[in-house]
DNA sequence: CGGGCCGATTAACCTATGTTGTAGCCCTAT
DNA sequence: ATAGGGCTACAACATAGGTTAATCGGCCCG
């Protein structure tokens, strides 16, 4: 996790860690977004960081610690739209909206940067890299939620089950927070059947498939996935959606020329990924 | 809904008729814009315009016609994820990814307009106000999904399918193609099917319902709302997540003073904004 | 030590929705 | 006009998943 190359040691915060999978940035760029990540918000759980029509304020950057990013219907029925990790932005794009139609709420103690949506645009005039980044970052967001629409809409419980549970896996791991296969889970059966679209009880009945399959543990909040192979199988988890290759070259080339590196090696580079 | 002040006299396409409904924009904007419709594309019903797992080029936008925006699974399981309707954009984030995780279709003949997706950029830096609608319309896109999400994960067969029809309705009245309650639906009862995560003899009952309570009528592809308010309280429609409204009065006073009307030209990249 | 609450678990039962199969309609092609 | 394809319609039956309700184990708190 420690990584202080030069003499300005700034730790790699999640987000850095997440936009380094997609673009190479500068140390240059490095120190923006981590100038970005300044002003830090530490909230308990079951905070509601954000609320169904409510007007918005700031962009937040989550360091640390899980939330949900969920829709209300009048009579109380709750669907999780997504779930808010470490690298996460929030309420990105509520600053070109008159109020939220979502509500985000942690589910552990949380850190997150804050910072006015006026940072935006100057990042978007000065670091286009980065702005390309953050775009990405976003456009990936919806690629997830449509994915997750194609769960709910098409696959099985089992299948919707096994699909969230590589997802979040996959996802952890790009932030260093899930080793060979298990990781912590900071969520009830309720919050599970709330993103899965399915009632408490059969999410209880499906984990248990899963476990007597052998295929997940679980201990507490602690799960570890066996096989991670099969249980993509069985969640018939195609990656190509969470697009983890990086920028193509095309993109790449719109940039170099626009973009002023000095320090930033685009070859040497050692990623530091573990 | 005419609008030439100018010696120019542009027609108003189905984007700037949306893109109005969010900011008031400038005439240049609008010639900008209509530039970038210049190149268009006729394609007949049941063309891929984008197919999953290719990699992608141009941006595009609808200007005529229907399509649908899809995923499948492996074995041929289906989700339509959202309509592609006038004014709609097409793979406007895909530029950012390796390769498409979607496919898009078309449901009837279409008129596209397309453009390379360098002119982002360039639009980026010298129509910011145009940029920011833009960007709503991407954010826009990404809250009708998670509605549907909420539909699906939520909302039974009766509400999902209501929820839809006024949806399809208030989003055809933008861009000026339903009237009084009715409007052209170019789908069979499969694709509302796989729209809406049920099967097709399952929408074919609801519709049932649906007209037997003499909520909607249905001739050929004509349909008909004969009580959109009875309607939305079926579907538990509230259209917040639309979002509407305009542009939230903020985010014009950012913008108060950044615009330049004068210079179009891609070199105006003064720092504008605050 | 004893309540009380929250979450997980399970059983028994119920229903909304899926499946299968058949029929009819309305195009268009020949 | 006839045949075939695509779509709608609907009946009969099957089941995945929902509901209700009861139990159990922690954990906090007095």
């Amino acid at each position: 996790m420690t990584r202080a190359p030069a003499s300005r040691a700034q730790e790699s915060t999640p987000l850095w860690l997440k936009l380094s999978s997609y673009l190479v940035l500068s140390d240059e760029e490095k120190s923006y977004l981590s100038d970005l990540e300044r002003t830090i918000v530490r909230e308990p759980p079951r905070t509601d960081l954000l609320q169904q029509g409510e007007r918005y304020r700031d962009v937040r950057i989550m360091r640390d610690g899980w939330a949900i990013r969920h829709k209300a219907l009048p009579d109380g029925r709750r669907q999780v739209v997504n779930f808010v990790l470490p690298g996460d932005l929030i309420g990105m794009y509520c600053t070109l909206f008159e109020s939220a139609d979502h509500s985000v709420t942690t589910l552990t103690a949380v850190e997150v940067a804050s910072f006015p949506p006026e940072r935006i645009g100057e990042l978007f005039r000065s670091f286009p890299r980065l702005a390309a980044a953050l775009a990405w970052s976003g456009a990936r967001e919806e690629a997830i939620v449509a994915e997750r629409l194609l769960s709910l809409g098409r696959r099985t419980a089992l299948e919707r089950t096994a699909h969230l549970i590589v997802e979040l896996l996959r996802r952890l791991s790009i932030v260093n927070m899930a080793a060979d296969g298990h990781f912590v889970l900071p969520v009830t059966q309720e919050i599970l059947a709330d993103a899965l679209g399915l009632s408490i009880v059969h999410i209880n009945r499906t984990l248990r498939r899963l476990r007597d399959s052998g295929l997940i543990e679980l201990n507490g909040q602690r799960i570890t996935v066996n096989d991670v192979r099969q249980l993509a199988s069985v969640g018939q988890f195609d990656e190509l959606y969470l697009h983890l290759i990086r920028a193509p070259r095309r993109l790449e080339r719109a940039f170099s020329g626009a973009h002023h590196h000095n320090s930033a090696r685009p070859d040497g580079e050692d990623r530091a990924k573990a």
